[in-house]
DNA sequence: ACTCACATACCGACTGGTTGGTATGTTCAT
DNA sequence: ATGAACATACCAACCAGTCGGTATGTGAGT
């Protein structure tokens, strides 16, 4: 594995753990085992590291949602209900493993970092996308009304990020 | 206004735009117009500031919801959709004049600062249990099934906190 | 009435360590 | 021999926190 990995890495673990902020270079150098220089070879700054954290998160959910089984489900409820329960079953351990990166970077950077912000929201509101197909697929099989497959893709993100709060607040896992 | 007020009011304001870690001690002694004396005369460190700045947003949140006068409705289902609706009426403007302090904070420190993390659990659930007894009663009124008004008002606290988050991902108003 | 001992509120220069970032190599596969 | 991938040494700015000092009370003893 590549130092370029190995600090995207340190970086995904220990800014969910401390915030972007309270990661330093330095930190993120001795975590992933390189030198300085070896950081900024890769990135031409803090900044840049986190918008490719961000982009590195956005892969890193595709991989992880995108070859669920429950895919090829034939039911469209029960491929939302399959996503619920994967999600259910992810959130585990320590807030620091189950949490969202972009979710955690975004809230510090968001006035600071425009770069980083929008990164964040390509990884938060591009996952959401993925979601609505399935969505719509499913309130046409129910017959609901009053909602729209985006709305409510947005809102399971919403409470998503909300309980990873709650969780790292109470240090329990509640919000399941 | 006294200077500890003073620095308080800075803290309630620049880490919600810049984060806790983000916000250095001379930024807030200048945004707050004191100087360092005055900082470390009134807040033993830091951290101290970040707990008393959760405090101080746990009463601030007391005098915002608790004279309301949707609570005097004899209705306990009017009682919770008043509070939904004053919500949503105090989200407008720039994610940091609405947004959580506490939220947003606890995001960052939870693993380095257990007295900042305590103080913001109290802030956080301790709002959601003010909001407990309507849903309880809204609940009873209605005759759900299925969920305990604390589940509910817990809930209704994630939905915010990540409606914050995507909020300030996409620099717009969506989460209402 | 006076003053002495003590407390509170605040000032701002200073310190030692840390920060993000740079300059200058070295190693090694092509 | 060239360029990408790394290492080492270093820097100026900034960081949280300290410290000696001033200004303004405040209550007790005389």
């Amino acid at each position: 594995m590549s130092a370029r990995t190995h600090i995207l890495d340190a970086a995904t673990e220990l800014v969910r753990r401390q915030g972007f902020a309270g990661t330093s270079v330095d930190a993120l150098c001795a975590h992933a085992g390189v030198t300085k220089g070896a950081f900024f070879h890769h990135f031409a700054s803090k900044e840049a590291l986190g918008v490719a954290a961000a982009d590195a998160w956005s892969e890193h959910a595709g991989a992880l949602f995108g070859g669920g089984e429950w895919h090829r489900d034939p039911d469209p409820v029960a491929r939302v209900l399959g996503y619920v329960d994967y999600r259910k079953a992810l959130i585990a351990g320590e807030p620091a493993e189950f949490t969202c990166l972009a979710g955690t970077m975004v809230q510090e950077v968001h006035e600071t970092s425009p770069a980083i912000r929008d990164a964040c929201r390509r990884s938060i509101f591009g996952h959401a996308e993925t979601l609505e197909a399935d969505f719509a697929a499913a309130i046409a099989a129910r017959g609901v009304v009053g909602t729209t497959a985006e709305s409510l893709a947005l809102h399971t993100q919403a409470v998503l990020q909300g309980g990873f709060i709650l969780s790292k607040a109470s240090g329990d896992t509640a919000p399941a």
